[in-house]
DNA sequence: CTGATTTTGTATCTACAGCTCAAGAATGGA
DNA sequence: TCCATTCTTGAGCTGTAGATACAAAATCAG
């Protein structure tokens, strides 16, 4: 009853969420857009609206692929503690080996992005927020399972986890020292 | 011998680094700059070249201000351990009043350029090595002064700061809970 | 096949970013 | 006071961002 799309959206959706990754949503054109989705203007727009209506799905996307990759891992099996430590391990090698230096998209589109822009601010605050839950459940289990101090904060914990998770990707940036990024994540988790 | 200029640039350049520092590079257009430093465009270009150029200079400024004044605050009179505490609890504050979501500049920079871009990419990296370094000296100096731990590795604690900072910085933008940023401050300051 | 409907490619639009230029206005030395 | 020089004003240039218009093409129910 009418014609189908020649392309795969959803696959768009990845797409997009890279070259924005990669360079940011003010440093990402439409015509870049077209270019890595294979795809002329009036189907970039037919099928996503506006730049701004991608970038919010491939920001979704992010959060799916990436910050759920995170959460099921740390709500996976084997020593909370170990856990942890893995999953810090994950992103220091993952800011190492990032030769695009994209960093973090989230921590990309808080610096980006003022409060003003609400559906980006809420989607920002979700990744953060979902991540250092994740920590503090992980952490209360280790303090259960006895591997975790009982009486240390596991909310301070999980915050400062946070916080070094994301100085990691920032200083990775500008500086991808393995030294120094190992340094980062090994005393913070020595403070567990 | 030749006309005057209209405006003091030195003063400028302070204008310029808050308009950069609260919109980001690519978010800040010459006719702002023209509007918040009082010139019209033939006086910017002609006292700065380019767009680029200013923001150099912004963010040497940057440099100049703001971390020098966190250097020097740690290389000053008092106990080390103290001075490190007040330092951070400083830059939460300073997070928390930041009513623009302006950030760290030095942070902003990292994030929206490349290290293409070799003039911002070092000038970033100097403002992170300073700090770190900074920051590892004065636990060096609460080390000899029995304060902190002889046999912890100063410079992984200061590497664990400076994520710290920048996580707080970063997470800050998203979302200013004072509960959240002095969690992180305080865990860091206890793997000292 | 037909035709109602949706997608696609090309051309193009509006607005503004980033910058330049020409003409006039200050300046201080002679 | 005149002059060489530098600064300012503001119109306006070039290029592109972000998006639209629209005709041609594809789809499939009947």
């Amino acid at each position: 009853m009418a014609r189908t799309k020649g392309f795969d959206p959803d696959a768009a959706v990845d797409k997009a969420m890279e070259v924005f990754w990669a360079n940011g949503y003010a440093g990402t054109t439409p015509r870049q857009l077209g270019a890595a989705l294979g795809i002329g203007p009036g189907s970039l727009y037919n099928a996503f609206t506006s730049k701004h209506a991608l970038y919010e799905r491939a920001l979704r996307r992010y959060y799916e692929r990436e910050t759920v990759r995170l959460i099921e891992f740390l709500d996976g099996p084997g020593s909370p503690r170990a856990r942890i430590r893995t999953a810090i391990d994950l992103i220091v090698t993952a800011a190492l080996d990032d030769r695009e230096r994209r960093g973090c998209m989230a921590a990309n589109a808080a610096i980006e992005f003022t409060d003003e822009d609400d559906v980006v601010h809420h989607l920002v605050r979700r990744i953060f927020d979902r991540q250092e839950a994740a920590f503090r459940s992980t952490i209360e289990e280790g303090q259960r399972a006895g591997e975790i101090d009982p009486e240390a904060d596991a909310a301070a914990l999980a915050a400062l986890l946070l916080a070094t998770i994301n100085g990691i990707r920032v200083l990775a940036k500008a500086d991808p020292n393995p030294a120094r990024l190992s340094a980062m994540a090994e005393t913070a988790l020595r403070a567990l």
